[in-house]
RNA sequence: GGCGAUAUAGCCAAGUGGUAAGGCACGAGUCUGCAAAACUCUGAUCCCCGGUUCGAAUCCGGGUGUCGCCUCCA
């Protein structure tokens, strides 16, 4: 079965063709822990999980790694110099250090709760200084660099070409918007990758340059280097890393070793909210824990992503959220009768129904078609444990964990009970207006009931 | 200012040349004492203007809105 992916390096959808026919190796952009992840980011780690989900469907094995930054990034509209770390641990009182561990965890744990496939390697950036040191040298030593008093800088112009994935050429006349921070920098393009530290700077290492901490880009190249080698097949990231990060792990790799490093390169869209971007000051921003408390289970914010193309923004509302929720909900209910159904499903149907699916997945991950097969799955009238097979075959690319899936059944209190009692013996009797008096009681303590021919449910809502 | 995306029914969205997938909501029906749940049925000519074509949501040109990057935020 072919795959295709669209790889922002040529601009075009193309056949995927690892370099290894069993074995993909991968790299993924992780966050900075400096902060809650939104739901916006956690989007990217959604896409991740698709793209990993799909080729382990096709039968291939893994090697994936995705960073965590965990070095400071000076923050954008600073003019002090002060970075997200640190600006961080200003904020809470804590060192950097302390930031990052207790960050880093809100984001594994969110990741988590997702159900996210996770990376076989997580690379944090404070444990491969040396590596990236090594990597540094290297660039140097082929000399592509040249120092400052603050900082190495990559020479953009050494290049063959810089500006591969973005098409950039960056013109002078262009740049009157553009603020530099320092003027011994030589041309536009090129960026610090070793940096030396100031005296207040808490992140600092011992280097061939003295206390040093390293550039904004030079992680990905040394651990993605590391541990996937000079070349490998994929590299993801969202589509704000296209223009700058990404170009710029490229130019380090050229100057190490001559080569991209990636064959596919694919970016993931931003999430809107309410038709707007996302910010603190527009106060549309929401953490997955927040979904939590509105009602939302993290399950709920898989399916609304599921509804759209990876490369296509996505319009985050609260009537898409209700839509996933209900959704959810009857692909459950779906799936568990046809587990216990009975019916006899000829095997062309289902091979006609997998065909389909696996189509749109390797279709550049196209999840909104292939979730429409599975409805058509769910909706097929024939109750059938083989379909429920089938479905559970399609949730190793959904992720909604159905196979563990048990309805929730709790205990009602003993007041409920009683109500519930009282109830049953009104109908008994044909007291419909007690019985209804009853059932709005129920209703308005937040139950739901359902007075189905087997007798009456009352669930928690 | 430069570069790049995007605009499809009430909402979320597939679809890139042959007359609009899917989900949710609304409405109607079946079921029910009545409801709820479930199930069935029902809806759009695709931002605007112009062009290419036998034929365009889909290609081209020009607008308008929104979003992104260039300030490292997925």
């Amino acid at each position: 079965m072919k795959i295709y992916f669209y790889n922002t390096l040529t601009k075009k959808k193309e056949e995927f063709k690892p370099m290894n026919k069993e074995k993909v190796c991968m790299y993924s952009c992780g966050p900075t822990v400096y902060y809650y992840p939104h739901i916006g980011n956690l989007r990217a780690y959604l896409f991740m999980d698709s793209l990993r989900r799909v080729l382990k469907y096709n039968g291939y094995k893994l090697k994936h790694v995705m960073n965590i930054t965990d070095v400071g990034h000076l923050v954008s509209d600073a003019d002090d110099g002060e970075d997200k770390m640190m600006k961080a641990a200003k904020r809470e009182n804590k060192n950097p250090f302390e930031i990052a561990d207790f960050y880093m965890n809100v984001f594994l744990q969110d990741l988590s709760k997702i159900n996210v496939d996770m990376p076989e390697i997580i690379a944090r950036a404070t444990e491969h200084i040396d590596c990236m040191e090594e990597y540094v040298k290297q660039i140097i030593a082929n000399g592509y660099t040249y120092e400052t008093t603050n900082a190495i800088y990559f020479d953009t112009t050494k290049l063959d070409k810089y500006g591969v994935l973005s098409n950039k050429d960056v013109k002078e006349e262009d740049l009157e918007a553009r603020i530099d921070t320092d003027p011994e920098k030589r041309n536009p393009n090129d960026f610090a990758v070793w940096f030396k530290a100031p005296e207040n700077h808490i992140m600092k290492w011992d280097s061939f340059w003295g206390m040093c901490y390293p550039g904004w880009h030079l992680e990905c190249s040394a651990m993605g280097h590391k541990y996937l080698g000079e070349e490998f097949d994929i590299h993801t990231g969202g589509v704000d890393h296209i223009t700058v990060h990404h170009e710029n792990e490229i130019a380090q790799a050229k100057g190490y070793c001559g080569k991209i490093p990636a064959h596919y390169w694919m970016h993931v869209e931003f999430l809107q909210v309410d038709g707007r971007k996302m910010s603190k000051s527009l106060n549309n921003l929401y953490t997955l824990d927040q979904l939590s408390e509105m009602g939302y289970e993290p399950a709920v914010y898989r399916m609304f992503n599921l509804g759209a193309h990876y490369k296509k923004q996505i319009n985050f509302t609260f009537d898409a959220m209700d839509a996933a929720k209900t959704a959810l909900s009857r692909l459950r209910e779906g799936y568990l009768k046809h587990k216990e159904g009975t019916s006899k499903i000829n095997q062309d149907v289902i091979k006609e129904y997998e065909e389909k699916f696996n189509e749109a997945i390797n279709d550049d991950l196209n999840m909104p078609v292939a979730m429409s097969v599975v409805w058509d799955v769910i909706k097929n009238p024939n109750k059938s444990k083989s379909l429920a097979d089938l479905i559970e075959k399609f949730d190793t690319v959904m992720g909604f964990d159905l196979k563990n899936y048990i309805p929730e059944k709790k205990e009602l209190p003993s007041d409920i009970q009683e109500l519930v009692a009282q109830r049953n013996e009104a109908r008994a009797s044909k007291n419909w207006a007690e019985s209804d008096r009853l059932r709005d009681e129920l209703i308005a303590k937040g139950y739901t009931v359902k007075d189905s021919k087997e007798g009456t449910i009352v669930e928690k809502n």
